[in-house]
Parts: C-alpha cells; structure tokens; sequence
DNA sequence: CCTTGCTTTTGAACAGATTCAAAAGTTCAG
DNA sequence: CTGAACTTTTGAATCTGTTCAAAAGCAAGG
C-alpha cells in the first residue's frame, strides 16, 4: 500500500488545501475545511503535513519541478545573461500568479532561518540546490564571463536576488504588480552591467574586497 | 481617568509580558499568563494591545524612545562615518541583548509589508522615520561628503543596511553573535568606502543608474 | 486462514489566541 | 447629586491549529 493508495491521499490532501486557499485565501481556510474537502478525518492531514504552511511548501516544491521544462526554454531563447534570467523569474511568477497571495503565509515561517519551512534551512537545501544550479546554467552558455575567484559564488548571490524579487513581487498590490516590473528592470539591468564589469582589471582590489565580504557570511 | 490609571495598567501589561517573555520564551508564554502576572484579565490585555506580536512592538518601540540618549553619545564619540554607524547599531544590539530571540516574533509579522507591525508598514511610519533621522545626523557632521543627487536617499538606504544587520543578529546562533560581528565589520567597510567613493566624477554614470533603481522603489 | 507488525485513518481532546457581551468604574453637564 | 455617555475590566465562549490513543487496513510468514 506504500505508495500507491497514499500518495494518492497525500496529493488529494494538498489538492483540496491549494483550491481552498485559492477560492478563500489561506487564513481563512481551516484544517479542517482541507481535510473535509479531500474527504478524510482532520488528523490525516497532519499524518502528511506537519502543519498548514507546510502545505504551502508543499505547493512551492511541486512547481518547482514542474519548472524544469519552463526553466530549460527560458534559457534555449537566448544567450544574453539578462534575458536568461528574466526567463527565469517570470517563469516562477507564471507559476505563482494564482496564488501570489498564499506564499506570504511562506514567507512568514521562512524569515526564521531555524524554521524547517525557510528557503535557507537544511530541510530545504535540496529545493535551494536546484534553484541555484539553474542560475549556474544560466550563467554558463551566456554571453557573460567572470573572473575566477567570484565565479564560484556568483549563481548562489544571483538565486538571492531572485528571492529578493520573488519577495517583491509576493508582496507588490500595485496593479499588475507594476512596481514589481519596474525594481526588475532596473535591477537586472544593473546586476548584469556590475558583472561584466567584474572582470575590468583595476577593478580588482574591489572585488576582493567584495570576496571578503561573501565569505563572512559563511 | 483616561491617561492616568489606564496608562499605568497598559504599562503593567507590557512589563508582566517583557518578564515572562524573557524568563519563559514567548512561544511558551501565553495571553492568560501575562494578564494573570499582570493582575488582570485576559481581555484586558487584548484592550490594550491587538495581539501577542504587538507587544512585542511596543517593547520595540519603548526602547527606540530610551535609545536617544545612547544614540547622541555615539554620535558624539567621533567623526567618522564608520564609527558613528557601528555606534548606532550597537547601541540596538546592547538595548536588545536580553531580549533577541523575542524580536523573531515581529519578524515574522513583519515581512508582510501589509501586516500592522511590519517595520515598512505605515502604521510604524513614525519609529521608522526617527531611525532614518538618526542616520541623516550620522552622516551630517561625518567625514563623508555625499553628491547632491543621492544625498536625500543615503539616509533612508543606511537604515535599511540597518535593518539588514538586526535581522541577521536576531537570527545568528553563532557564540556571542561573532557571524554578524564578522558581516558587521566586512560590510561596514565596504558601505562607507562606496558612498566616499560615490563622489569621484568618473563614477557619475554608475551613480545616476543607482539613482533610477531607486526610483523604481517608489 | 490466522497472527504479527507494520502503515494509514479516525475523531475526540487539548491548548492557546482572540472575541464579545455584559458589568463596573469614571466623567461631567445640568 | 444624578443620569447619560464614555472608558475600562471581566471572564466565559469561540475558533482553529495540533496532538494522540485507539481503530482499521494491509502484507506476509507460518
């Protein structure tokens, strides 16, 4: 029964969870409405989910892989470095649109790092990995070469300027999340001209600096 | 009786919770106990305060008001730019030393930028912009001469380089907080080299691009 | 077929934040 | 002094996330 029967339920769970949070919003949606709506006792919930925003998480890793495709033609349509990561991001708003609002409830946990739910904890590294590798990809076939003792830091310091704006974006009401395109655009265009300048010589004693910096944090 | 005996127990509230908090945790304090220390009812805490987490704010916003004196001693100590930071924010650091892993809760209720008690929230408008004042009198009498251009933002972006520092000390478990100790010295450095930097005439171009990003931010 | 040792499911019980209607206290105009 | 209008206080009730002990389902060895 292993796997068949309860994956099974363990999806129909989260199913019910995503289309109530969708129609009614996640606070206002109980556990016991998602159990309800998936036709199990509320306990079975917590059987597959530790708790409510785990569900969201939930939600997060699944587009996840269904991104791979999305990710993969993002960066078949173009070389440039900019545009490569554009694909990127608006993949992932692709894939969120509908339930922009549900990811705050992620947000809340993730600000914790000790929390298991939170973007930078060991539970989620494998998720985080991935995401990065993308950004190593990204970087790879592009149009954009960078000096060697940054090179290896620089897909991890662009998948956090992706959150930065996955952030943005989470919690942007302009209509359209207008200022959301407009931090982008301004933005991206700044992070890749500061890349490629990198590698200017006299640049250097700066990035070393830069490097210093980077590796405080670890 | 409006300002007198209200005053008193609304203070009450607060001193009983900042007791319990700090003895107990405050996920392990609840509502009933810090009425009950506090030698009230339980609505009555909710009369005074609209939840758990803004209790957490109004120590916040207590120790903002007490942190005046200690932040014009700083200021007072030197002229450089450097120091006078270092001295703000460890002028928090020393204010919230006892109660560090309370501020995760406002944390969490923070960043959602809707949410009452998020520190970019209009609601805490007033705490937030005495703090960006603080920063525009460091920079005042400093070593560092800003251009024209960027000199009206510098203020409100060393806040939030602020923030940045407090969010990652409220979160560090490293022995006596030496990770943020270690960031605090490498990027401290860097902040201050970039805005004396941002005056040198070739660096114009870089500055107006920087300029347009925070635009964007409005 | 039983029995044993799992995995899954159940639903009642628990706990704690928050609400709310009613009571108590206070102020002040008349 | 008195009553209307307001502020403060009360504590029980509500709501909801989460836990847990017991029941049900299932697989496989004997």
């Amino acid at each position: 029964m292993k796997t068949v029967k309860a994956e099974e339920t363990r999806n129909r769970i989260l199913d019910a969870a995503l289309r109530l949070f969708r129609e009614r919003g996640f606070a206002e949606t109980t556990m016991r409405d998602v159990a309800a709506a998936a036709g199990v006792a509320t306990g079975a919930a917590y059987y597959y989910y530790r708790s409510k925003e785990e569900l969201v998480l939930a939600f997060y890793v699944r587009t996840d892989q269904e991104a791979r495709p999305l990710f993969a033609e993002a960066l078949a349509k173009s070389k440039k470095l900019d545009k490569r990561m554009r694909g990127l991001i608006e993949a992932k708003f692709t894939q969120f649109a509908e339930h922009r609002a549900l990811l705050t409830a992620l947000l809340k946990a993730g600000v914790d790092p000790r929390d298991p739910l939170s973007p930078f904890g060991d539970e989620t590294r494998p998720v985080r990995e991935e995401n990065i590798h993308w950004y190593a990809r990204a970087l790879e076939g592009s149009d954009v070469k960078l000096p060697a003792d940054i090179a290896a830091d620089v897909p991890r310091l662009l998948w956090l300027y992706h959150m930065g704006i996955i952030y943005f974006w989470i919690t942007d009401d302009s209509p359209g999340q207008a200022r959301t395109r407009r931090i982008l655009d301004a933005t991206l265009d700044l992070v890749v001209q500061l890349l490629k300048a990198a590698s200017l010589p006299f640049l250097g004693p700066l990035r070393k600096k830069a490097v210093k910096v980077l590796r405080a944090f670890e």
